[in-house]
DNA sequence: TTGATTTTGAAAATCATTTTCAATTATATA
DNA sequence: TATATAATTGAAAATGATTTTCAAAATCAA
């Protein structure tokens, strides 16, 4: 089950024990299935509708775990709510943002990631991560503004 | 002086009147003085250092004021803390973060933002605004990493 | 089983920022 | 100049997402 290639990553970097438990084993399942970002109050509202008791506590402590064992990939963006989404399931990308119904679009753009690049040379700077977000109006919202 | 700038473009577009007062003379003398980014406690701090009594209530409410009529640029970095900017002294650029140091770069690059706009037509989505923030390591912090 | 260690959740703490509200101040007008 | 009106201020409380604390519950190795 899932929760071994958390268990095997996570000792293998922290060095922890990790015991098994079934709420981690909850929250994990809920974000191995997930393919798109999701907030920490969505998954805690998916897993309370399932009539399960959970804490949030228990919520950000396994996200983070997550995260810090590189399988969770964390963005904030606007709203300044953290959001996670499974690093196994995308590659690095960038995010539109509709300011209107909070789509997010992701997006990948090599030819933007080489300027960046370049940019950073220039001012002889390592990059290690980046973050890029355009923020507007969505194809939907924009038709329904027409009305 | 400075408040006048301020007082005209606040009047104009949000028709209530601006009594002038000593406190926000000096924020706004701050700010009009400062070329680049400055968090609140800095400016907090400074005017504090002058021996002048002032809270962070009026400091935000100031700063929040310049921002919404356009003459402050806010941004929010992954420390999570906002920081200004006076909107006169630059146009729009985005940024090199050092995570080490705390440095911020500044940085144009026309190529960038044309591609930008590529992707949103291609997504069919209008962008108002965006942020791009490049992180990692300064060209002195990496000096030091030798050693 | 036992003993050691990890996990959990409720409640408290954090921390930047905002709000409240009563007192102070500026300004227009009589 | 005095007064009425409206804006400004700051202390303290509120906010809200996230983290921490700590005692009780669960897991696991021996
Ligand atoms: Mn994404
Ligand atoms: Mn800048
Ligand atoms: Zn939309
Ligand atoms: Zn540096």
């Amino acid at each position: 089950m899932e929760q071994d290639i958390l268990k095997k990553s996570y000792q293998s970097k922290l060095k922890k024990p990790l015991k098994s438990s079934v709420k981690r084993a909850l929250i994990v399942n809920y974000f191995m299935n997930r393919n798109r970002h999701f907030s920490v109050e969505e998954l805690y509202d998916e897993i309370k509708k399932m009539s399960l008791k959970i804490s949030y506590s228990t919520v950000y402590r396994t996200l983070n775990l997550l995260s810090s064992i590189g399988l969770a990939r964390e963005c904030v963006f606007k709203d300044g709510m953290t959001r996670f989404e499974p690093a196994h399931r995308s590659r690095h990308h960038d995010h539109l943002v509709c300011e209107r119904c909070g789509k997010i679009i992701e997006f990948e753009e090599p030819k933007i990631e080489k300027l960046q690049k370049e940019v950073a040379r220039r001012h002889k700077f390592t990059v290690d991560w980046h973050r890029m977000e355009l923020y507007g109006l969505c194809a939907e919202c924009k038709k329904k503004e027409k009305l």
